[in-house]
DNA sequence: TTTGTTTTGTTTATTAAGCAACAGTTGAGG
DNA sequence: CCTCAACTGTTGCTTAATAAACAAAACAAA
């Protein structure tokens, strides 16, 4: 790819993600994002339709980052790793700022939702590879343990991080294991 | 200016200054710049006409920052004052690494030509503002003042700074004082 | 010496980014 | 309510930067 689009991309990004940090999205204009980037206006405008076309592109990019850092290394897609799952807090720990302005301004929604999709997503390919079809609804179980992690999650980022990440790691962990006992 | 220009410019000396830091000026290639400067080969050649050119331009840049700092603040052009030498042997201080290797490297005339005829022309500058026209040939006075106060720089910086930069300040000052007691 | 690799400049056509100017919105303060 | 200022999208034109390809030169190793 033309190493300008690249650039401008990330000019931009990084200009956005600090003034999310530094003040409510709603009193961020696409003038001082471009001022920031160091970037015309217009450049702007012919990557991202609008300010929230930013915003999503933004968290996308920010959760993508999550993901990745939450299966690199192993290439098995166990996510119930203890390994995985370390990293994963990990990395939120290093990023608590960003996750946590993300999950208490008023645009948070939109951030909650593209999380849960993604944690969805995880979770079913999870189920997909183990070979349980029990009794118990599929659906409803991706719902229920994807739900129950981005909660664990949720609480951890915007209350502080009361805890270490490892030490949320392993009860993470512990709590999963947890049901793999009872299905056994 | 068009920002481009600038960034471009930037990422390129940025580049060359880093490259310079850590290997022989002889042993750096266009192709490294560009790379380590994200900006494509082409780019390169259209700012600068060839390395030799490059490091012309980013002594220029360097030596101009010097002179700046050693300058700005006090409106007065006059250098003699403490204030001025404080804060010029600091700023040496700070980038002490990049102006030894600049002063040791085998192309290392090129930079401190630079460096004493931005002396003399400086000197010259105090002189004309000072009355003085005795039996002192001028043109030799100039060079004699340059060249002291040059020499001394070299020799801070080349050897590692043994004084910390307050105290050459003083010294230097006393040094400049004492010419000006003898005048009167 | 010969061979293969890397670097150097230069050129080409293509495209992203630049600036400036515009009309339409919005929003805060007098 | 009105005004003024700032912000929003959009446009047209210009220009810097890009990738890719090239021959010539420098270089290292066989």
């Amino acid at each position: 790819m033309d190493r300008r689009i690249e650039k401008s991309r990330q000019a931009i990004m990084d200009a956005f993600t600090k003034l999310m940090l530094e003040k409510d999205f709603e009193k961020i204009t696409i003038n001082e994002i471009a001022e920031l980037a160091n970037v015309n206006r217009g450049t702007v405008y012919s990557h991202y339709v609008d300010i929230f076309d930013l915003l999503n592109q933004c968290i996308e990019n920010h959760i993508n980052k999550l993901f990745e850092t939450c299966q690199s290394r192993g290439n098995t897609t166990d996510i119930s790793c203890k390994d995985s799952l370390g990293r994963t807090f990990t990395y939120l720990e290093k990023h608590a700022f960003f996750y946590s302005k993300m999950l208490t301004s008023k645009s948070a929604t939109a951030f909650r939702n593209r999380l849960h999709a993604l944690m969805v997503k995880s979770v079913e390919e999870q189920l997909a590879l183990s070979s349980l079809t029990k009794d118990v609804n599929q659906e409803i179980m991706v719902q229920y343990f994807a739900s129950a992690t981005i909660g664990v999650v949720e609480w951890w980022v915007t209350h502080s991080m009361p805890y270490p990440a490892e030490y949320m790691a392993e009860q993470l962990l512990s709590l999963m294991e947890r049901y793999q006992n009872m299905r056994t």
